[in-house]
DNA sequence: GAATTATATGGACAGTGTCAATTTGAAAGC
DNA sequence: GCTTTCAAATTGACACTGTCCATATAATTC
């Protein structure tokens, strides 16, 4: 019984009327994403959704910049969560971790675009946020870290090769995103295109001898 | 005189008072681009700043998405212009093609963060439009025939490679202007990253023997 | 000179983010 | 138990936005 009263307590705090409207504000926020693309979520529509006034948001994110930071920070939470999981196990074969790790990248945009197109939005959210950086470090790491395992020798730092695999995924999928490229299969290797760009660049880091 | 007429004709078409009311709003735009970012592109400021009524562009551009597109086909053409330029003459060696082409973008991109980003902001404008599509082409098929022009036999096929190495560079830079990466030096190639990262890749696109 | 037609104007409207004053309601102190 | 207290929610307002409308304007065409 003590341990439900402390937990009644730290939940909800004075004057609420929803036990806690942050985490319903960023529900609907995510939901409005998804359905609506960014341009739907504004403040008063997430307010709307949620059954409150259109200033209630006001008392739990003193901006929509801020308030679009604290979804932007939820989305790469569940980016994080999956490509760790993808690379999990794969320590001792990098070429496919790094392709699994890409992999769980594109799956991901291509489901949800919205949420993956928020992330990079820089004029509505606020890159130096703690939250927001501390996962967004996660998936930066889940790469990192799985290079520093594979102990081949690379032509450049690991770093670079980090920044060039992310930055080719990333620029891969902004790219499909905007239209400027169709789903099309390599005709030399007869794979998706998405892991045919893949492969020059594995081959690049990878020594081989045959 | 008769070419002079035909001439003022094709400029000055009825009723207008600036000669070219379009042109000034498409400068002004570019111009508060440049000082503001896109989000201090509003059809009201522009106005302004081109000393007309706030609803006077509406005659020009039926929406802010088309003034928005023609200023973003206007930046592209300016983008394209350079990169062309940059790979002529270079057409017998595309390893340095690859490198000149990425080494425009870069330097655009980092010299006008606010025109670079602009071209990739699908809400904002619309990426169908032909006069926006045929400019970005340009760019595009630049790449492309350099890669065309050359006779190495390539791992897969031109447009995955021709699409690798432009979602590297889109990518590399659109985190850099996210501020994700700072500015800095391989530690084994002692070069700067931005051409680091394209030596894995150009690597991996062109076999090499010793 | 008159008619036409594209262009520019000023006003209006709904919607936005944000601020301020007020009300509400649950916890804390006596 | 009652009052105090204070965060949370409400209501109203403001300036700004994009877009639409009726009107006025000015240059070309007849």
């Amino acid at each position: 019984m003590d341990s439900v009263n402390l937990k009644a307590k730290q939940k909800r705090t004075a004057g609420q009327k929803h036990g806690d409207l942050r985490m319903v504000l960023l529900r609907e926020g995510l939901s409005l994403l998804d359905s609506q693309g960014v341009e739907g979520v504004t403040i008063r529509a997430v307010a709307r959704n949620a059954g409150v006034a259109h200033s209630a948001p006001a008392n739990h994110f003193p901006s929509k910049r801020v308030m679009l930071t604290a979804i932007a920070a939820k989305i790469f939470a569940e980016l994080a969560d999956l490509t760790i999981e993808a690379v999990t196990d794969l320590a001792d074969k990098p070429e496919e971790a790094i392709q699994a790790f890409a992999e769980t990248c594109f799956q991901f945009a291509f489901d949800t675009p919205n949420r993956y197109q928020l992330l990079w939005q820089r004029q509505l959210i606020d890159q130096d946020d703690t939250a927001l950086a501390t996962e967004m470090d996660r998936v930066y790491s889940a790469l990192l870290s799985l290079l520093r395992q594979d102990q081949v020798k690379h032509r450049v730092d690991i770093e670079t090769d980090a920044i060039a695999i992310w930055s080719m995924i990333h620029g891969y999928i902004s790219m499909r995103l905007d239209g400027n490229f169709e789903a099309a299969k390599d005709t030399v290797t007869n794979l998706p295109r998405h892991k045919a760009i893949l492969l020059s660049l594995i081959d690049g880091i990878y020594y081989r001898d045959s």
